[in-house]
DNA sequence: TGCATCACTTACCGAGTGGTAAGTCGTTGG
DNA sequence: CCAACGACTTACCACTCGGTAAGTGATGCA
């Protein structure tokens, strides 16, 4: 007999993996209630619509990516230290919850591919984009850089973070779950070497 | 009056920008057809199913990427070079037609997201996967490396590659389109200093 | 000429979609 | 004690989905 609190935060975490892992569309309001033994319409008493309920998962995703950032800019001074201490958190979080990394892509691939005017009012990501990118422009190697030149680093390196998690369903079923988990054990390390090679000059 | 053939490549064509722009659920077969002022069972005539019609895409962008592969290992000697040129004409063919890329990480991202059994019998990727993992390890950098590292590495030059083309929509309305643009013009060599950098050792 | 095949069309179908309306039941506050 | 509210449910709606059945008209071949 959960409280209504805890049903909300029920239906925001079922409704978050399965937008991460099927998408806007394929995810129907009704298979995310009846996960948790609720009716469709117990999902819409609560969100009053299903690009409602979406906002609430990036908006509450956001907010986590950005206590991240925060936690790696209080950890260190140098900001390329500070990227590298954000960028290994989430590669860490993105291993142990590959529905946060598949929601990241899935978001940024999904302009316009959803309703008609859903929400381009605001944008929870735009707050870990903008202080990510004026991090990588403080970076030694990219300051002085434009705007430009540090917005492509910042989604090169979001994208080679965030998709291999989101792919291991995909590689495990071609290369076998073995050589997935074992790509697992090094990614971390891959992942960190990538972003000291791209943040400092070399 | 287009030919029978013709009228295919145009389904097929027309199902490959919605595909990709909109995913597997957020594409529908009337929609496609439509665009053609066909009946979506004119589409269903050329494809049985809508799985197939995927499967047609799929196998078609395959074989493409595949020839954009053979085309760079005969231009070079070295695998480093082979793998330089090849990700280098990806970004170009993708900065082109961002369709490609985005179709190539829906698909990754997308496992037993689709039907139920949909196409676990071939995947057109692998014939690009595999190669790309060879020649990652015929790099002196990770010849003795494991066909893990390789496929990180792989996963994370191609992930580097393929979202920004990909996400041009969402950042365009986020950032401004003039910013986006910048980005553009800066993006292949960006991509190439990555790839040089990860390629090679520092 | 006759007949089959191709490339479609119109007409459906059942299932599933997001969403609305109205009601039920338990809790709470005045 | 009772009215109001929150947290649901059942019932229903209009619509869209992928897919099937049955035709239609043109083309090609015997």
């Amino acid at each position: 007999m959960p409280s209504p609190a805890q049903t909300r935060k029920n239906l925001l975490f079922v409704a978050r993996n399965h937008l991460a892992e099927r998408g806007y569309h394929g995810t129907s309001l009704a298979a995310v209630s009846g996960e948790l033994g609720l009716t469709k319409q117990a999902l819409l008493h609560h969100f009053k619509s299903k690009d409602l309920l979406y906002a609430a998962v990036l908006e509450q995703l956001g907010a986590e990516l950005l206590e991240l950032l925060f936690a790696s800019l209080e950890a260190s001074e140098l900001a390329e230290d500070q990227l590298a201490g954000f960028f290994a958190a989430l590669t860490r979080q993105g291993l142990a919850q590959p529905a946060d990394l598949s929601l990241v892509l899935r978001d940024l691939m999904d302009f316009q591919g959803r309703g008609p005017d859903s929400g381009q009012d605001s944008w929870p990501l735009q707050n870990v984009f903008e202080p990510l990118i004026a991090l990588i422009q403080a970076t030694p190697r990219w300051q002085g850089a434009g705007f430009a030149e540090a917005l492509s680093v910042a989604s090169q390196m979001l994208a080679a973070i965030c998709l291999f998690p989101s792919a291991q369903g995909a590689l495990a079923s071609r290369f076998g779950q073995a050589a997935v988990d074992q790509v697992r054990t090094t990614f971390l390390v891959q992942t960190q070497d990538l972003v000291r090679e791209r943040l400092t000059r070399d």
